[in-house]
DNA sequence: TAAAATAAGTCAACATGGCTGACATATTCT
DNA sequence: AGAATATGTCAGCCATGTTGACTTATTTTA
């Protein structure tokens, strides 16, 4: 599988730098960290994935599945406008949800046009199922690495995401 | 937007606890990791997106721009098994890529079934245009947060991935 | 109270990027 | 010479994103 392609490659210094360069001229720790944005989260999603696909459900499912246990009672236009996707991407597997029960929808008492979206026992259960090897990822991560609390990452990942879907998170967060 | 659905949610105690739960009965914070996780990922690959577009590339294009300009002379069957896709898949994004010369093919002097990518001028000027939004939103997280420096994040985040793409990273970090 | 705005749902059509299985070609290894 | 390997290609399927147009029920507002 591997080879030697030394004469492709730029050379490595033999006296190492404060700041090492990556073959693109920028810090190589910072062009590593691009990649560890990419591998962790293919492998962070990839046991919910393999649950949903023995339910017939994608990711699609997934994320609505979890917004709505997270905030019981949203609105449509509501997880619309967290997820960030058009009302057709939306309503194929809210559909799916709905008819298969996973998903309850109850008209709101003040507004009647309003649809409140709550999981039933079995969405909570499946939910529970698809949250827990991630948090157990999470937490042997936790255990394993020298970064003591989720805290300071936490703060590192929130100041990664644009200001409208801080706005969304924090709302999100502030709910229970 | 916001209103009262305040029966449909569970209870916030009064008194604060060492450990708060969220209305899943997890962790409250290792909940809130998980969004972290989706909304930080979808932000974070949304300015290569937008240069992509302009482009009429997508995320496929940019993942083999990337992997290709950080292991120049790659093979093609490397760079299927970095990238955990079909050869299906590749080729259609690849093809894109070769008839825009924005990658090249370089038969392999002691194997000549292999070819070896390499980025062209044009491939490693939209590589490092697609790069750098993310290295900046990084240099920024950077130092808004404090974490400090980025190797505990990272650490971290290579606790995420599974063992087989911990050898696929390695074997890439390992290069230059 | 009539008209406008809002929330939700639906239709048809299209694009991207995953997947499968089958098969062709060139090259190298045994 | 025949098997194995690396690459490329065909046809077709699926999931999930997009757009624009339109309906229905309900609430708000002028």
């Amino acid at each position: 599988m591997s080879q030697d392609n030394s004469e492709t490659l730029s050379k490595k210094h033999e006296t190492p730098q404060i700041c090492e360069m990556s073959s693109l001229g920028l810090p190589q720790e910072l062009v590593e960290a691009v990649e560890l944005m990419f591998f962790a989260y293919r492998d962070f999603v990839s046991d919910p994935d393999t649950i949903l696909e023995s339910h017939g459900f994608g990711r699609a499912h997934h994320r609505v599945l979890h917004f709505v246990g997270r905030r019981p009672g949203m609105s449509v236009s509501e997880l619309l406008h967290i997820l960030s996707i058009t009302k057709q991407s939306l309503s194929r597997v809210l559909k799916d949800l709905i008819e298969e029960k996973y998903i309850i929808q109850e008209t709101d008492e003040h507004d009647r046009r309003i649809k409140r979206l709550l999981l039933s026992p079995k969405g909570q259960k499946l939910h529970r199922n698809l949250i827990d090897p991630q948090i157990r990822r999470f937490q042997e991560s936790l255990a394993k690495s020298e970064i003591g609390t989720l805290e300071k990452w936490q703060e590192f990942m929130l100041h990664l995401i644009n200001m409208e879907t801080k706005i969304d998170f924090m709302d999100d967060t502030v709910r229970d």
